[in-house]
DNA sequence: ACCTGAACACCGTTCAAGT
DNA sequence: ACCTGAACACCGTTCAAGT
């Protein structure tokens, strides 16, 4: 009724800038994504985003803060073994719930405040349980690894990833790479939950490696 | 003395080419790569390297195999467990050889002829260690994972890596956020070693956290 | 066989301008 | 305040051509 127009579109904002960058990332992959075509898809022009964030590097720092915030700590009473699988089984939640995104998260460090936040909050469960600083520290980053190395492989590895462009056939590896082979089964798709929890168990000394 | 006139420049090769793209990235990042500037650093045009390859991605797949084929297998008389820490070590001396490079490399499935052949050789060596099948295949990829994220975190992590644009003073940090303050001294660089050994053997048996 | 230069379809970003 | 369009300095790659 009033005189004022309608717009054709709902007014850009950081908010829905962010949601439709993670969209487009996880639709196209990390290498797919523009400034360009993000603007297309918000049915922008690609300079309109200039006026929400100053550059393409300061919308993923956005993302990686905003992956951050989504983070949901364990509640209830819980040992501490079973608060730190709830810790990697929270951190594996988000690496799949952005499998495209989660190498430019992983490859980044967390020193915005969000991200500094996050680690605080851990290093204190984690000196809560009693672990003398010095463990803590190390046993906070030796997890760390793990997690990151397990969850690069379960949303870039083996079957997903990146290949070479002159990969070998599966048949050649049955005729000439007999150990590989022979191991191969288990590195299915399938076998991934229960190698990742061997790893943890290692690493959270529940069980030990006899060699 | 011959009539034909001296070229300017060796003829180029896949060689050559090789090593001049892994000394670009090395001195400019991975970002800073391009077929022009490695054209440039060359003294060639950018064009003359599509005769030796057909595209950017052929020239990386190449820098990973190159890698691969410059991995060192231990000799001489050693426990499994010796054997497993040379290897680890192997891993990390090629991570800290061409850090700018190795994010790439590690997010490379090793399916190309040479990486096979690597792959082919570790999974024997684990068999030969007595490991059933299962075993050796969950622990080849637990220990793979851990060397991945540790030595990405050399690489590129801490100290190094990206960075949040908006980055948390130090300071900031020791007045509000004391738990990552009381820990941060043992993520400094010169702290590496120590930690990286600790989740090593934490991971090989030698060694169980107690929570 | 080996290399070149112009051209094409993309990038991120600056700038001056429009409402 | 919010958005636009032309322009700039880059990309990887295709193509037709030069020796």
């Amino acid at each position: 009724m009033a005189g004022k127009q309608q717009p054709k579109r709902p007014a850009l904002s950081r908010e829905l800038i962010e949601l439709a960058a993670l969209e487009l990332i996880e639709a196209e992959g990390l290498e797919g994504f523009s400034i360009r075509k993000l603007a297309k898809s918000l049915k922008c022009e690609a300079m309109s985003l200039y006026h929400h964030f100053p550059s393409k590097a300061e919308i993923f720092d956005a993302l990686v803060d905003r992956l951050v915030r989504s983070f949901e700590f364990p509640s209830g009473e819980l040992s501490p073994r079973q608060y730190l699988r709830a810790l990697a089984q929270e951190w594996r939640r988000i690496a799949r719930r952005y499998p495209h995104f989660f190498p430019f998260f992983s490859l980044h460090r967390l020193n915005s405040e969000d991200g500094v936040a996050l680690l605080d909050r851990i290093a204190g469960a984690l000196l809560d349980m009693g672990l003398p600083q010095e463990t803590a520290a190390r046993f906070f980053r030796v997890v760390n690894y793990y997690l990151i190395g397990a969850a690069l492989d379960e949303t870039s590895g083996y079957a997903k990833g990146a290949s070479s462009l002159h990969p070998v056939a599966e048949q050649t590896i049955a005729k000439s790479y007999p150990f590989l082979h022979q191991i191969s089964p288990f590195f299915a798709d399938s076998q991934f939950d229960t190698t990742f929890e061997f790893g943890l168990s290692l690493i959270l000394g529940e069980q030990q490696m006899k060699l």
